[in-house]
DNA sequence: TCAAATTTGCATCCATGTTGCAAAAGTAAT
DNA sequence: ATTACTTTTGCAACATGGATGCAAATTTGA
């Protein structure tokens, strides 16, 4: 009967207390089904809405390995990351600069195997940047 | 004779004026060999330097094709770019978060061929994130 | 050397991210 | 359902990074 029901059991499974602006933000990246910016979350969830609280939450949910943040620069791109479809690092990442929006192209792939030693890796991305088909033809 | 001739041609084969502030940045660049980023720059050219005149140089100097910004993230990373040893974008560039340095991973590289058509790509990176040798033993 | 053009440095603004804290919401026990 | 307790939210304030406008200084070229 609760639509929400999904977002609640997945903070509650993670001992997180199922506030109403995290079962927001949880079903607009649900909903979206891409990598989905900050400011492209704080244009969903309303005008209103708190930068603060949104940024803190996002924090909090990428630390208990709710959502993942699947792009190197500072503002960030978000996914869910819980069950069967975890997000693959290690496809290309396109960044339209138009549109901002990001998209996955699992064509391509890379591997960080051949590491020189010393080299201690956390995080590793493949991502280009340019436009993407709607934004080159509606120029 | 003059120690900054090298520099003051590279501006003048590029219509620039060779301004004091130009010459003391490409000298800087040129001298630590490696990409460099606008915070690190702003040190090296000491404290009272303005951050707008060097955002503004970093700007032009990469419009002119001079230098050439080589990280994907606002600050930037910028390389000379100028003769024979052009920065070849699709080899690995690894960032240490302690230090803030960008070290070049030519043991792996990638490549774009296989995007799918309708993404018009501007430019390409393959970025590592985690702790450099130096910063990881120093813990 | 001097006038014209360009560049610099400063003031100011804007966007984005952080911290602290009182008020509001959520939780768990009765 | 009410209560007491804990957590979260929303706001104010601050910090950083980047951009623009403009007068003063530097550079250029005749």
């Amino acid at each position: 009967m609760d639509a929400n029901l999904k977002y609640r059991k997945i903070l509650k499974r993670h001992n997180l207390s199922a506030t109403q602006f995290r079962i927001r933000v949880l079903k607009e990246i649900d909903i979206v089904g891409r990598p989905i910016s900050r400011n492209e979350l704080l244009d969903k969830l309303g005008i209103k809405t708190d930068r603060v609280t949104l940024y803190r939450n996002l924090q909090i949910l990428c630390e208990f390995n709710i959502i993942e943040n699947v792009d190197p620069e500072g503002s960030g791109f978000f996914v869910l990351k819980y069950g069967k479809k975890a997000h693959d690092l290690h496809h290309l990442h396109f960044e339209c600069t138009e549109c901002k929006k990001l998209y996955c192209i699992h064509e391509i792939v890379s591997d960080i195997s051949k590491i020189p030693a010393g080299f201690n890796v956390d995080s590793f991305y493949l991502l280009a940047k340019g436009t993407c088909e709607a934004c080159s033809t509606n120029n």
